[in-house]
DNA sequence: TTGAAAGCGCTAACAT
DNA sequence: ATGTTAGCGCTTTCAA
C-alpha cells in the first residue's frame, strides 16, 4: 500500500532539504552551520527538517570542498598486547577532543603492509600521520613521501633516527631513564652483583635501557661485571632459559634487571622453582609494567611507559603542527617514565615510593 | 633561487597530470584505473608521471563521485585490555581483505559517547558498522537511525537483544557451551563439590556462563549446591574476598569455576597462601583466555574467546549485507569457543585435549 | 538576510 | 582509443 520510493535509500541532502522549504541550498547550508547571518526563524525551520528527515551532512562532500578531512592516521605495528592498545587509546581521546577523527592501520610488523597503510592513509587525506614503524622498517623512503605531501608527522615510540627535524615529530620513553632508576633502586635495596636480561643492541630501545644500567652502577660505584650481562631475544621462555645458565656461576647476582616484563617473569619462575626466595636472595625488576606484573608472586617490581600520555602528546604534538603557519619542525619529546616498585625488589621496609 | 610556488602544498591531481601529458583527464583516469581501453602506451606515460609528481589518488572525490567510501566503521566500548584489541585486530585484517578500511572509536562505555561516535561514522558514509555497545546502554534507538539509512550493522560480544532480524547482524560467543564445558572438565577431574564465581545476572553473558555452570551439574548428575554461587563484580580483588570467605565454609569445595580469568587469579592466591595445593586440594578454571593465564602458577584453565575469529566472522557478515541485493537480515552467528585445559584444574594424567 | 553560481577531484555515461 | 560533459554534496565567494 505505502508508497515507497524506487531509490529510497539515498540519504537525504541539503538539496533535498532545500526544496521542501522551498529556500536555497546554501541557506540550508548556512542554517546548519549555525552562521549568525540567517535569521532565527529560518534556522528553526531548517533544523526542524532535517530532525525530521533524519538528515546527515555527508563529511565527505564536506571535506573535499573544504580541502580539509578533519582526520588523522595512525600507524601501528599491531593493535594487540598491552602497550599499543593503550597508546592508541590515549590517541584516540585525544583526537576527539581536538575535533578530530581517527584511521588506524596496522603493519603487522611488515615494511610493505606499512608502505600500503601509509598511501592508504594520505588517499584519505588524512591532515596528520602517528606512526610507530614496523620492526623489519630498515629503508624509511616511504616516509619522505609523506612528508613531500607536507602531510604532518610523528613518530612515537619507535622513531626514525635521523628524520627529526625533517616536518617529523616524535615522542620517545625515556628508556635510559627507566633503566637508570630501576638499577638505582636496586642498588639502593642494598644490590651489589646485578644482572642484566638485555634485548639486542641494534635495537636503539635495548641500547637506552643497557646503557641506563651501566652508568647507575658507575655512577653509584657499583663494578661493572661483564658476564652480569646476557644478551637475547627476551620473551617469558628465553628470559628462564637465561636464569638457569646464570645459576651455574661460581657466583650468583643479588639482583635481575631485565629490559621487558616477560623475561622477567621467566626468570622469577626459575628462582622459585630453585628455592630461591625474591627478593632476598635474588631481587628481580623487569620494564614495561605490562598488566600481569601485579599478577605475578611477588608483585614485580617494573617501569611504567606512561602509554595513555604518550598517545596523548604525540596527537597534540601533530595537532600543533597541522596549521600551515605552524612550526613543522618541532622538538623531539621525551617522556619520563615511572619507576613501580613492588614486591620483587623490595627488602628495605617502607621504600614505596 | 629555486622558484617556489607560492601555494606548493596543492596535490597533484588527475588535472594537473591531464595537462602536462597533453590528453584529456578520463584518459588519465582510466589509465590510473587500469582499464582495457586505454593504450599500453598511455599508461606507461601516465603512470610515470604520476610517479614522478607522487600523485596520490584523493579517495575523498572518489567516494564522492562513485557513491561508497570502501570503509567500514567499527565502535566499541575501548580498545584496551585483551579481548577488544585482539577482536579489533581480527576486524582489520579481515576488512583489509575485503579492500575496506577501517574507522575505529571507542564509546569509553559511555551512551553519549556511542550515539556521537554512530553520526560520525554515519557522516563518514561508512558502508557498514560494527559495534560492541557499551554497557550503560539500555535505550538503543540511536541504532535504529543507523538502520533507517539502510547501513548494514552487525553487533558483536555485546549484542542487542531483540533487533535481529531488523537489517541487523550478530556475532557472539556461546558462553553457555564455554562454561558447560569447563565445568563438565571439572567433573571429569572428579570434582564434586563445583563453586561459581558469576558476575551480575542482568548481564547476559553472566546469565549464560551460570546456566552452563548449572547444566553441565545436572547433566552429570552432580547435586547443584545454592551456597556454591557467589555473585559479585569479577576481578582480582573481590575473586580473593569471595574465595576467602568460600573457605570459611563447613565443607570446603573442590573446584572454583569464575566467569573471568582475573578473579579465578585472585582465589588461587588466596589458596596458595592458606597452603591449600592447587589442583589437588581445590582445582581453579577462569574464562576468557587472558594473556596472563599461563603466567599464574599453576597455569590456568580457561575457556578461549576466539577473539580473533570473531573479528573475521563479523566482518565477513557485514560484508555480505553489503550489496544492495543482498539478504539483510542474516541468521545471528554464535562461535564455539574453546576449552583450554592447564595445570590449574589438570588432576588425571594425560588428560590433555 | 537570502540566492546564484562556481568548483573541490573524481568517475562514468555518452560521444567521437 | 580518447575526449566531452555532467554531477556526487557541500561550502563559499559574489551579488542582490
Amino acid at each position: 500500500m505505502a508508497k515507497q520510493n524506487p531509490k529510497a535509500n539515498r540519504r537525504t541532502s541539503i538539496t533535498d532539504l532545500a526544496r521542501t522549504l522551498g529556500m536555497s541550498i546554501s541557506t540550508v547550508s548556512r542554517a546548519l552551520a549555525g552562521h549568525a547571518e540567517v535569521s532565527e526563524a529560518t534556522k528553526q525551520r531548517v533544523r526542524q527538517l532535517a530532525e525530521e528527515l533524519h538528515y546527515q551532512p555527508n563529511q565527505l562532500a564536506a571535506a573535499l570542498r573544504r580541502g580539509r578531512s578533519n582526520t588523522l592516521g595512525v600507524l601501528v605495528p599491531h593493535i594487540t598486547g598491552h602497550f599499543f592498545p593503550e597508546v592508541v587509546n590515549g590517541i584516540a581521546v585525544e583526537a576527539s577532543k581536538a575535533g578530530y577523527n581517527v584511521m588506524i592501520c596496522q603493519s603487522n610488523e611488515d615494511v610493505e603492509q606499512e608502505k600500503k597503510n601509509l598511501e592508504l592513509l594520505m588517499n584519505a587525506q588524512v591532515e596528520g600521520i602517528l606512526v610507530s614503524h614496523a620492526n623489519t622498517t630498515l629503508d624509511f623512503a616511504h616516509f619522505d613521501a609523506v612528508n613531500k605531501l607536507d602531510i604532518p608527522l610523528v613518530f612515537f615510540d619507535r622513531v626514525v633516527e635521523g628524520m627529526q627535524g625533517h616536518h617529523v615529530g616524535s615522542v620517545v620513553l625515556d628508556d635510559y631513564a627507566g633503566a637508570y632508576a630501576v638499577v638505582s633502586h636496586l642498588i639502593e635495596q642494598g644490590c651489589r652483583r646485578i644482572a642484566h636480561f638485555s634485548g639486542p643492541l641494534h635495537v636503539n630501545i635495548n641500547r637506552n635501557r643497557h646503557q641506563g644500567y651501566l652508568d647507575a652502577l658507575t655512577d653509584h660505584h657499583v663494578p661493572v661485571i661483564e658476564d652480569l650481562t646476557c644478551f637475547f631475544d627476551l620473551n617469558l621462555e628465553t628470559g628462564a632459559v637465561a636464569m638457569r645458565e646464570l645459576l651455574q656461576s661460581a657466583e650468583l647476582p643479588d639482583a635481575v634487571f631485565a629490559s621487558n616484563d616477560l623475561a622477567a617473569a621467566g626468570a622469577m619462575q626459575v628462582l622459585k622453582e630453585r628455592g630461591l626466595r625474591v627478593p632476598q636472595d635474588i631481587a628481580v625488576a623487569g620494564f614495561s609494567n605490562e598488566t600481569f606484573t601485579i599478577l605475578t608472586e611477588p608483585t614485580l617490581t617494573t617501569v611504567d611507559q606512561c602509554c595513555h600520555e604518550m598517545g596523548q602528546t604525540a596527537v597534540q604534538q601533530l595537532v600543533r603542527m597541522i596549521p600551515d603557519d605552524s612550526d613543522k619542525t618541532p622538538d623531539p619529546i621525551v617522556l619520563k617514565p615511572r619507576l613501580i616498585v613492588r614486591n620483587s625488589s623490595r627488602r628495605l621496609p617502607d621504600e614505596a615510593q
